[in-house]
DNA sequence: TATTGTTATACTCTATAACTATA
DNA sequence: TATAGTTATAGAGTATAACAATA
């Protein structure tokens, strides 16, 4: 066994932005084991939802809504493609964009993980109690649109 | 002008696993933004805070205390090392061990970072009411310790 | 045999510049 | 000229195996 004593961290971890890298790293890796089963990351399975509730929407849109630029988009669009989880079809007025459909392959792992997720999802919020869950809400909502400015 | 319409995205923003991680990754932007000035990143602010309150901590305890594997920390301690912030003494009793301290040029930077970085923390939490931050708080203590299992 | 710090390596994420084809 | 998608590339961050020195 090692001699490991714990160090003093306190003044670290009062920091809400430290406490809340932690809490998403926590929360993270449990999505992720979540989605192991299926071979998804956390960006696929974004791509399967937003793709499932907006059929034909262009990588343009879903880089925007995910906050990913389109070059780091491109590589999980083409591995979802070539899992045929996803078809690029070819945009009839613009033949610049391509309008992003889910396969029915795609439509069925959607369901799957996505009923996975939300037992996750239930298991996270039901650990709260529900004044937390009102007030956290809000509280993320804010620090969401915080700025730099003070 | 970019024809851009936005897409639905009320299916994944629901999930709070997908809030945390846009707040986390806006939060963090805002705070690197502010130790830019100090060429900090926040591993290496949070190695200038753990050293500070803790002179003489070995590296094992850092990479413990920040959740990051020795390897990866060794980098970050030399880059310290070589921008004069840290020096590693050799442990008196075991010889394997080194002691790591704040130089007096890491102090002062420690001290001016903090400041800022205390700022900052307290724009954030201003920015909530008195009762979020209140259920916020226990909300990620929680949220830090929810396990993989329902 | 186990542990500390280290080297090497690889893989994911992210960021940016520049290309092509269309408009 | 501007935009959509793409290619290429570089930099963080993270994860793992294995090594030397020491216990």
């Amino acid at each position: 066994m090692s001699t490991d004593p714990e160090i003093e961290s306190s003044n670290l971890s009062q920091f809400l932005g430290f406490r809340l890298t932690r809490v998403k790293i926590r929360v993270h890796k449990v999505l992720l084991a979540r989605l192991a089963p299926y071979e998804l990351s956390s960006m696929e399975f974004s791509v399967l939802m937003l793709a499932g509730s907006n059929p034909g929407a262009y990588l343009r849109q879903l880089s925007s809504a995910l906050d990913v630029s389109p070059p780091n988009l491109v590589s999980v669009v083409e591995r979802m493609v070539r899992r045929n989880l996803l078809v690029r079809l070819p945009g009839t007025q613009d033949r610049r964009l391509q309008e992003l459909h889910l396969t029915e392959t795609g439509q069925a792992l959607l369901k799957q993980a996505k009923a996975d997720v939300e037992r996750f999802e239930n298991a996270l919020e039901q650990s709260l109690t529900a004044v937390e869950r009102r007030h956290i809400d809000s509280a993320l909502r804010k620090l969401a649109a915080f700025q730099l400015d003070g």
